[in-house]
DNA sequence: CCGGGGTATGAAACCAGTTCGCAATATCGC
DNA sequence: GCGATATTGCGAACTGGTTTCATACCCCGG
């Protein structure tokens, strides 16, 4: 096991060619299932987890088999093109960090919609207590969960009959 | 089952005494277990995962089984004197909620030193920017990861050698 | 263009945490 | 105390995910 770091991406880099490079530099290989895997998950654009993406992915060829997606998406997460989240429900999401600036998200727990959010002022907070308890931050995670405008439409709704 | 609804304390009620009103306006009993459990739970203050709350258990009656533990500790969660949390590392994690306030939690991963904390500005920023979205929050979680000072101590020695 | 060393893959085994099914047991209202 | 019903402990089953192992593939050197 090499060390893992990740890669910034060269100015006028694609995702694929920044996988390229990190597959070079690490001495691993470029196959048929990892680009499927990886152009699938950038067309995606989205929070999606090792079931859904498996699914799109055997579209292409059906024979991948799910290790090699939990593989892919590993390397991927270690190269810094994907970022795994856990929003409660067990399974892994990952979502492109390709150029992408940090967020948070806003999740719905009615229908499962994600916002997702930037916010200076709440991350400058964050900073200010961590510093005020001595730590040094490296990661942070905020989620919102609550209803969308139209769920609790839906809900009020509901109530009423 | 039933539907579940938890409840809020009474004025003068221990925890045990609210547990006790739960389960009997749910049809449910109070056993030796049950008991052993909250009792240890509650003792303990602090944010166990189900190995060390059963080990702890154990001491009092070395014949508690893990399924009685998490049946138990979902019970506490369902009626609102626990609360479930997962910091990463697959093991869920509780934490006492009686009469306690909402807090958010900056976790060392060097030594996973928990340090609960409180930021009424940070939770206005959070509603303001859920409301901007339309959303009603029910809930949040903000986790900061970070290393504690005595662990930036020890990761630059080690740096050094 | 071919061969070989090393990586990647797929299937199945494995893992840890958690839940479930069920027979035996305990609780609680009467 | 009785009896209906909830609870327990056990082990088996399930879950998301990782690892093993034999085989297939990639890619560099010749």
């Amino acid at each position: 096991m090499k060390p893992v770091r990740n890669i910034a991406p060269e100015p006028t880099e694609t995702p694929a060619e920044l996988l390229q490079r990190y597959l070079t530099r690490q001495g691993l290989k470029s196959t048929r299932q990892r680009s499927i895997i990886v152009e699938t998950f950038l067309a995606a654009e989205g929070h999606l987890d090792v079931d859904q993406l498996l699914a799109r992915v055997r579209v292409q060829d059906p024979r991948v088999s799910a290790a090699t997606v939990y593989r892919t998406m590993k390397l991927l997460t270690e190269c810094g093109l994907a970022h795994a989240q856990n929003f409660g429900g067990g399974h892994t999401r990952y979502e492109s960090t390709f150029r992408r600036e940090h967020h948070d998200h806003l999740i719905c727990t009615g229908c499962g919609t994600i916002v997702e959010f930037e916010n200076d002022r709440i991350e400058a907070l964050q900073d200010q207590v961590a510093r005020h308890h001595g730590y040094t931050i490296h990661d942070h995670k905020l989620e919102l969960y609550g209803l969308c405008r139209d769920c609790q439409a839906r809900a009020a709704r509901g109530a009423r009959l």
